[in-house]
DNA sequence: ACCAATGTTCGTATACTATCGAACAATTGG
DNA sequence: CCAATTGTTCGATAGTATACGAACATTGGT
C-alpha cells in the first residue's frame, strides 16, 4: 500500500535507515547507530519490512537489511528515488 | 520538512484530497465528499497546509484549497509527481 | 557445555492522531 | 438586521505510535 510506504518513510529514523541502506547496500540491523534502544530499532525495522520497503535475511546471529529498491520501484516508480533524492545527504 | 510532507500524504483521507486536487486545481474544502465529519476534515487540511502541500485562501465564506506544486517540485523534485501516479487513478 | 553477540518479544508508560459533536467566527444574501 | 453557509476551534475519547528495559531465543565461538 502506497499510503504504508510513505507512513514507513515519514520518520526520522526509519528515514536516516533507508538512506543508509541506499548508500552501503546490505547492513546488520546493530550497525547503524540509531539514536534509539536497540527495541525501539528493532520496531522500525518491522515497520519498514511489513511496509515492503526493506528485507532482512538472517546470517549467523544477526540480520542483514538490505532496500527493496526493484519491488519499489516497480510499485512506485521514482518515488524512493526522489525520497532519498530529497532527503540529502546522511 | 520531508518527513512532515511523507506523513501528511501517508493518510488516506489526506492523500484523497491531494489527489482530487491535482486533477481539478482550486476547490473549496466542502467540494470533496470526504468520509469523515468537518471538524476532522479541517484538522486534515491543516496538516496538509502545515506541511506545505496545499494552500488555502478565503473567498468569501469559503477557503479556496489548492496544491503548492511548484514549491513542491522545487524543495522535493519528482516527489508528488511519483505519489501521484503511484496512488493511481480517483 | 558455556558464554557472548545479535535481535525479537513482551509489558508498560507516555505521547500523539483521528474522530466526533457542539459551539464559535466570518461572510454573504435577503 | 437576521438567517444561512462555510469552515475553524474546543473538548472529549478511542486507538495507535514510540519509547524503554527486561526477558527470551538463536547462533557462533571457546
Amino acid at each position: 500500500m502506497l499510503t504504508g510506504v510513505l507512513y514507513a518513510l515519514s520518520d526520522p529514523v526509519r528515514l536516516s535507515i533507508v538512506k543508509h541502506l541506499a548508500e552501503d547496500g546490505g547492513k546488520a540491523c546493530g550497525t547503524f547507530c540509531l539514536p534509539v534502544a536497540k527495541s525501539t530499532a528493532s520496531h522500525h525495522f518491522r515497520v519498514l519490512r511489513e511496509a515492503g520497503v526493506i528485507q532482512m535475511r538472517p546470517e549467523g546471529t544477526q540480520y542483514i537489511t538490505s532496500l527493496r529498491r526493484e519491488d519499489l520501484d516497480c510499485r512506485f516508480p521514482g518515488l524512493l528515488d526522489s525520497v532519498l533524492q530529497a532527503s540529502g545527504p546522511i
